[in-house]
Order: C-alpha cells, then sequence, then structure tokens
DNA sequence: TCTAAAAAATGAACGCCATTCATTTAGTGG
DNA sequence: CCACTAAATGAATGGCGTTCATTTTTTAGA
C-alpha cells in the first residue's frame, strides 16, 4: 500500500498515491494488500455520494469493502484521516487551469465558482479544512501554488497574495454552505409584521429572481473582491 | 421542545433564570418547575467556554444541572436544539448598535468585526447556522431587520440587501473559521521547493506582519466588500 | 525451498453518545 | 381531597469510533 512506489493507482484520479504518512512509521519489511488508501477513498465518495455524511461510518466504510472496521485501522489513523483523504481528492477537482490562459479576473472568477461548487456537496469538510496544515493536503498546496503564482504574474504584490486568497477562500467557504440551506431560510412567517424592512427585502428578491439566491449572492461578492483585489495590483 | 415559541424569560438577555426558586412561566398552568430553557442554555454555554464543544454532551449538560439525562428532553427536543438556543444567545451579542448612529460603511465594519468575532469562538455553530430558517431563530432575525434596515437607510436598492448581507455573512462564516487555525497552518515543510510561489507568499507575508494573519485577511476582503457594495448605494 | 517476521485482517470487546419509555414525583385547579 | 398534568427519573437501546489480542497472509532473505 503506502509503501511500493509502483502502486497501483486505484484512484479515479490516479493521482499519486497520496502517501499520508500514516502507516509509513517504519521502514520495515513487507507489506501485502487488499486494502489500499486509494481504495478506501474512492470507497468513502461512493458512500458520502449514496447515503450522504451521516452514512460515511467506519463501519458502512469497511463493509462496501468487505472488510471487518478494524482492519481500516492499518491503513487510517482515525475518522478524520478517512476525511482528509476525500478533500484531497476533491481538491484535485477544483478546475485551476484558468491561470495559465485567461486574464487574472477571469480566472480567478472560474477558479472561485469551481472551487464553490466542488465543496457545496462537501459542507462537512468545510470545519476539517480550515484546520488543515497544507502539509497534509498535498493536492491542496498544489492548488495553492498554482493561483499564488497567478496572481503573481498577474502583478500582485508578494505580501497581499496569501490574505487575499484567504479572504477569497473565506467567501468561498462560506458560500458553500448557503447552497445547501433550504429555499425558505428567510421566510419571517409570523415574524413578518416585525420586521418590515427585512421581510420587504426578502420579497424584492424574490420577485425579481429567477436565478437560485445563492447563486446572485455569490456573484455579488465575488465580484465585489475581484474589483477590490484587481486595484492592488501594480 | 415545551410549549410557546413566545415564551418567558429564555435568551437575550442570557440571564438565568433563578432555576432554584420559582420559575413559573404563565400563570394559571401547573408546571413545576426546576430546569427551563434560560437555565438549560446558561449551562450550556458554561460548559462550552469551559471544556469546549466536545465537553458538550447530553449528559454533561444534565450533570450540570443536577438533573437526569432524560429530563433534558422535557424541554428540548434534540441537542441540536440546545445547539440553537446557544446561538440565538449569541446572535443577541453581535454589535448592531452603529447602524442607528454611523454612516453605512463604519456601520457595517463594525457589524462585520463583531458578528466575526463572536463566532470564531463558536464555528461548530456554523454548520447549524447555515441551514436554520430565520423563523426558528428570533435574535437572529431582529439582527438581519436592524442590519437590512440600515441598508436601505443608506439608500441601498432593495432588491440587493439580502443578497448583500448574506454575501456578507458567508465571508464573515468563513472568516470565523480562520481565526481557529493554527498559526503553521501554511507551512508547506519538505514540499517548499515545489511551491516557490506560494512559499514565497507566505514568507512575503510573515516577514511584514505583526497583526494576526486572520485579521488581516478579514480586513482586506472586508474592505473590499464594503467599497464594492458601497458603489451600489443610490 | 524453507523459514521467520511483520503487515493485514479478524472478531470481540470498550466507553461514550443521543435518545426512548414506562414509571414515579410533585405541584395545582376544581 | 381528588384528578390532572408537567417534570423528573432510571433503565434500556442502538449506534458510533476505536482498541487489542489473535490469526491469517505475504514475502524477503538464508
Amino acid at each position: 500500500m503506502p509503501e511500493s512506489p509502483a502502486d497501483s493507482p486505484t484512484t479515479t484520479d490516479g493521482e499519486a498515491a497520496p502517501k499520508t504518512a500514516a502507516a509509513r512509521r517504519r521502514a520495515g519489511r513487507p507489506p501485502a494488500a487488499v486494502l489500499d488508501l486509494g481504495g478506501i477513498t474512492t470507497a468513502a465518495l461512493r458512500l458520502i455520494s449514496k447515503h450522504g455524511y451521516d452514512g460515511l461510518t467506519m463501519a458502512a466504510l469497511a463493509r462496501s469493502l468487505n472488510v471487518a472496521p478494524s482492519a481500516l485501522y492499518n491503513h487510517v489513523e482515525s475518522k478524520r484521516d478517512v476525511l482528509l483523504l476525500v478533500e484531497d481528492h476533491l481538491t484535485a477537482l477544483v478546475d485551476v487551469t484558468a491561470f495559465a490562459a485567461e486574464p487574472w479576473e477571469s480566472a480567478v472568477r472560474k477558479w472561485a465558482w469551481s472551487y464553490r461548487d466542488v465543496f457545496a456537496e462537501h459542507t462537512p469538510l468545510i470545519p476539517v479544512i480550515a484546520v488543515l496544515p497544507v502539509t497534509d493536503a498535498p493536492q491542496t498546496l498544489a492548488m495553492y501554488e498554482t493561483v499564488s503564482a497567478g496572481f503573481r504574474a498577474a502583478g500582485f504584490p508578494e505580501e497581499r497574495i496569501v490574505s487575499a486568497i484567504v479572504a477569497l477562500e473565506s467567501f468561498i467557504f462560506g458560500s458553500a454552505f448557503d447552497v445547501t440551506a433550504p429555499a425558505d431560510i428567510f421566510d419571517s412567517g409570523s415574524m413578518a409584521e416585525a420586521t418590515p424592512s427585512f421581510t420587504g427585502a426578502v420579497r424584492s428578491l424574490a420577485a425579481q429572481g429567477h436565478e437560485k439566491p445563492a447563486d446572485v449572492a455569490f456573484s455579488l461578492g465575488l465580484e465585489a473582491l475581484i474589483a477590490g483585489f484587481g486595484a492592488l495590483r501594480g
């Protein structure tokens, strides 16, 4: 599993075996493989897409791999490790290709929408990502490298690049939660008369709207951030 | 959950119902009271501040109230209800006073900083809030009313008020997670040579900085949003 | 080819969790 | 004083992540 470099890809992205130090403690002897990190990752993703994050339990994950729950702990230190594997896989799905080919504004725009769309379906991961050192998430680090290189090439002052990316990311993560909110989340119900200003604003938005409210808000905020940050470029 | 939504003292003030003495909500009915929503809320908050959200279990909450765990379920339908009580209490701590006395820009600025600071200590609530209909959170609704009235008074076009608030809130929630991140979160470790652009940007920020990185990013993003949204005002 | 060692898998625990339920306790209006 | 009812109880339930002693499987090296 983590040992052999010629390990079979197994994961859909075929990306380098994530290695993740967990089981790599000793330079030891010979591994035998029925279960590996790639297989665990794809099984976890299948479980999540079929039964949601509530359906992702160590027992269910083991069952889907025809294995006893305790067997997972030979490859992973905790359930959090499984979430990290999933997170790393998902980050690789975020589209950063525009930074190589398009002007800064549209590159940021495409990246941000893609990033939000990927994690809107995986909001339970967001609290995990937020506290995750980049060292433990190679794909995330790779994304940061591409994005920061794009900012640099666009004339961004170096000492503000990280802050701008962090601000955008914060907005993206917060907006990902919005996507999952129920449609009637702003229905003030019996309190409507007590909140005339807000109720009117909600009605006015609904009257306008064919677009999804979460998309309108995301667009509005994103364009403001792009415009504001764009002014910093040298 | 007990009965009327418009019931007694409970939250907002956060003050504490004398749980020992006469705590009666309605005249006429026959309850005997040892436990009430206000007491549960303050006990939950005390538990959280002392042992974090991991320490907030129904058993621990009951113990801190000298009561059996099952007794809580006479007042609350689930643990989620407890989190909602806490959330409602916290939202009342967000400072919206500036909307009554200051120009729009500085009012938004003060509100946003206050909002972020309150929930930075309570990030486990954010996934709950995001899906919470405002009907179930009177204090949150009250905050929205004050803020949207402030936007309206500042000449904001009505149909964009909700979207602007949602965008700001998304940024605020995302930024609240950042505050809790470890200081070395961006240390690329052994991958440093592979990520020159990002590593350089991180170093450059660190060289600059005495301020906390999360605060710098929050300020940068917030000012961009305020500037961008300010331009929408009539 | 044989052997020895270790990784991988097993199955039975453990402790903790939120929640349920039949029952008892204690106040109050009639 | 009784009947009614909300509140509190204590025992039980099922699920969770995780641990551990044990057995199976695999293969590196003698």
